[in-house]
DNA sequence: TTGTAGGCGTTATCAG
DNA sequence: CTGATAACGCCTACAA
C-alpha cells in the first residue's frame, strides 16, 4: 500500500502505453472517449494522483512560491499571507513561506534557497536591515516574477504593493488637527525603510497646509517596541512646548505612549491624543481604544498574489506594477475628543 | 542570463563527465582533489546551483513538509508554525502552509494536494468540522510522517503534540479557588474537539478535589468569540446562585465576559474572577489584564517539527509519539484578587 | 487514435 | 578516480 501507483501502473495494468495514460488523464483531445474513460476509471481502482514533481520537472513549472518575510507571526504579515494562499491555492499554487528574521544575510540565502527549488515566484517583505540588491537581481534574472509588498526597495523589474503611507500619514494628521491639536508629534521608524520616510512626509505636508510649522524637536525615531513608546513620551515631556499629540508609526508605540501618559496622569484624548499604526488587534480591546491605521493586509495579500500572475501572463512583457492600496483610518477614544 | 546552468553545462566546459561534476559537487569520496577543485571553481564562475527539483524527483524526497491549520493569522496557529519554521530550515526543509478554513472537505482536499507534491511530512492541526479519517489514513498509507498538533484525532501511527489540557485546566481553577472564589463556572468550545473536552474534565476534577459540587448550570458551550463571553455572563446573572467566577476556553469569551461585567458593574476581581485561555497578545495589554493560559505555540511547533524528523528516521519503526507540553497560566489583574 | 523515444536535472550503479 | 548508463514520473513531438 506504500507503494506509489505511476501512469506505468495504470498503462501496464490496461495493456496500452504510458503515453496514453497521461492523455486520456490530462483530457488530451487526440483520445478515444472509450480508452480515456476506461483510463479513468483504472486511474481511481488503483488510486493514482499525479506527481506533481515529475510535471514541475519537466515543465520547468514547481507551481510554488515563495513568501519571504521578517517573521511569521506578527499579525500584519501572517495576514498577507492568508490573503496570498487564498488567492493562489484555487490555482494550484503552494505558498511556501520563509522567515529572514530582519537578517539581510538569512534573506539572501533564503532566496537562493527558494530559487534552487525552482519557485515561480517570489512575493516578499523585505528585511529592515537590507542593503545589498543583488539577491533581487539573481530573481529578475531567472526571469522569475518578484513582488514586493509593504516593505520594497525601488527597482527596475520587480512590481510593488504598498498602500499609500504618504496619504493616510496626511489624514492621519489632518484628523489630529481637527481634533485641535496644534503640536503634533511624530515617532518614527527606521528612515532605510521606505515606508517610514514617506509617512512622515504626509505628516508634514498636513501640517504644512494646515499653517502649523514643523517642529524638529517633534520628531522622534525609534524601534517600534512599547518601551520606545515610553521612551518617546517622556522625552517630548521635557521639552519647553510640549506636544499635545502624537502619531506614532506603530501600534506598539502608541500604546507605550498611552501608558506613560497615564503615568503623567495626562487625560487622553481631551489634554493628548494618540493615533497608531497597523490597526492590531489589540487596539480595539483597550478600555481606552487605540485610533490606527488599518493596512489592509489581506487586501494586500490578495493584491499582490495577483500581481504575481499578471506577471507571469506577461512573461515576455516583464511588466512592472506599482499598486498603492488605500488605508483606512480606523477613528477611535484615543483621538476622539469630539465622541466623548 | 536567464538559463539556469546544469551539471551538464559545468562538464562540457570542463570536457568531464555530468556524473564526476556531481560526485565533486556533492563532496564524494571517489573523486580527486583537483577536479574537485576544479569543478567547484567553475560552477561558482557559472552560478550553478543545485536543481532541487530534479534531486526530490530522483530522492523521493522533496524536503518539504505541509502544514495544514484552519487559518493561518490566528496568532497561536502563526506563532506554532513560526516555531516549525525556524526547527525545519536549518536542516533544508521548505514549509508550505494551507488553511483549511475550518472546512473538512478542504482539508481532504489540501491533503492530496500536498500528497501530490510529494511533501516528506504532513504536520496539522485538525478542522473543527472534521469527522473522517480517510484523508489521514492516506497519508499513513504511503508511509509519510503524520504529526498532529493541539487538535489532534486519535488514530494509530500518527504522532501528537498537545499542551497538558487537563492539567492545566485544573491549575487554573484551583487558581480560582485559592483567590477564595466558590461558584465556577465554565464556558467551553464545541467537544468534537478533544481539547475543550479536556479542559472540562481539569476543571471538574478541581472542583471535586476541593470538596465543591459542581453545577451543570455553571457549564456553558460556546464558540470562541467575543459575542459568545457577553451571552455567557448575562445567561449566567440570571441564574438563582449567580456564580463568582468564570473559566474561559478562549480569550476573546473572556474578553467578552469583561466587557459585559463591567456594563454590570460588577468589579473584577474582587466580586468576579475571570480566566482566558490562549494568552493572546491582547490580554496582557488591557488596563485590566487577563489571566490566561499561555499554550507555548513556539515550543510547540519546534517540538512537532522535531516529532517529525525522528519518525523521518525510524522510517521502519513506525513510532507514534504522544507529547504533552507543559502550558503556564499567566496570572494576571482579572483574577489576582491578593495582588490587588 | 495510439505507440515510440527523448528529455527535464540529478544521482547511483557498474564498468573501466 | 572517472565515464557511461539508467532511472525517478511525466509530457510531447514525431511517427505509425
Amino acid at each position: 500500500m506504500s507503494e506509489k501507483t505511476t501512469i506505468y501502473d495504470i498503462a501496464k495494468a490496461l495493456n496500452i502505453t504510458a503515453a496514453t495514460v497521461s492523455r486520456a488523464l490530462n483530457n488530451n483531445s487526440r483520445i478515444s472517449k472509450a480508452t480515456r474513460d476506461l483510463v479513468v476509471k483504472k486511474a481511481a481502482e488503483m488510486n493514482y494522483e499525479q506527481n506533481r514533481l515529475a510535471l514541475a520537472l519537466k515543465s520547468g513549472k514547481s507551481k510554488n512560491v515563495g513568501v519571504v518575510v521578517p517573521y511569521i507571526d506578527r499579525n500584519f504579515f501572517s495576514t498577507v499571507i492568508r490573503g496570498i494562499e487564498e488567492e493562489l491555492y484555487p490555482l494550484g499554487y503552494h505558498v511556501i513561506i520563509c522567515q529572514t528574521h530582519e537578517n539581510e544575510e538569512k534573506e539572501i540565502e533564503t532566496i537562493s534557497n527558494l530559487l534552487n527549488a525552482q519557485v515561480d515566484g517570489v512575493l516578499m517583505s523585505v528585511s529592515k536591515t537590507t542593503q545589498k540588491t543583488v539577491h533581487f537581481q539573481s530573481v529578475l534574472n531567472k526571469d522569475i516574477p518578484l513582488v514586493f509588498f509593504d516593505r520594497v526597495k525601488e527597482m527596475k523589474g520587480v512590481s510593488t504593493v504598498t498602500i499609500d503611507d504618504y496619504e493616510v500619514a496626511y489624514e492621519a494628521t489632518e484628523h489630529l488637527i481637527e481634533q485641535g491639536c496644534k503640536r503634533i508629534a511624530h515617532i518614527s521608524g527606521d528612515w532605510k525603510l521606505a515606508i517610514y520616510k514617506h509617512r512622515f512626509k504626509g505628516y508634514k505636508k498636513a501640517l504644512e497646509d494646515y499653517g502649523i510649522s514643523y517642529n524638529s524637536d517633534y520628531l522622534i525615531k525609534a524601534k517600534s517596541e512599547i518601551g520606545d513608546g515610553q521612551n518617546a513620551i517622556e522625552k517630548l515631556f521635557k521639552l519647553k512646548e510640549i506636544p499635545d499629540a502624537v502619531f506614532c508609526s506603530s501600534d506598539y508605540i502608541a500604546l507605550g505612549a498611552l501608558q506613560k501618559l497615564k503615568e503623567l496622569n495626562v487625560d487622553v484624548p481631551s489634554d493628548f491624543c494618540v493615533v497608531g499604526f497597523s490597526n492590531e488587534p489589540f487596539t480595539q480591546f483597550l478600555e481606552l481604544s487605540i485610533s490606527s491605521i488599518d493596512q489592509v493586509p489581506r487586501q494586500m495579500g490578495k493584491t499582490a498574489a495577483k500581481v504575481f500572475l499578471e506577471q507571469l501572463e506577461n512573461e515576455q512583457g516583464k511588466i512592472e506594477k506599482k499598486v498603492a492600496l488605500k488605508a483606512t483610518l480606523e477613528k477611535r477614544k484615543s483621538s476622539s475628543r469630539k465622541l466623548q
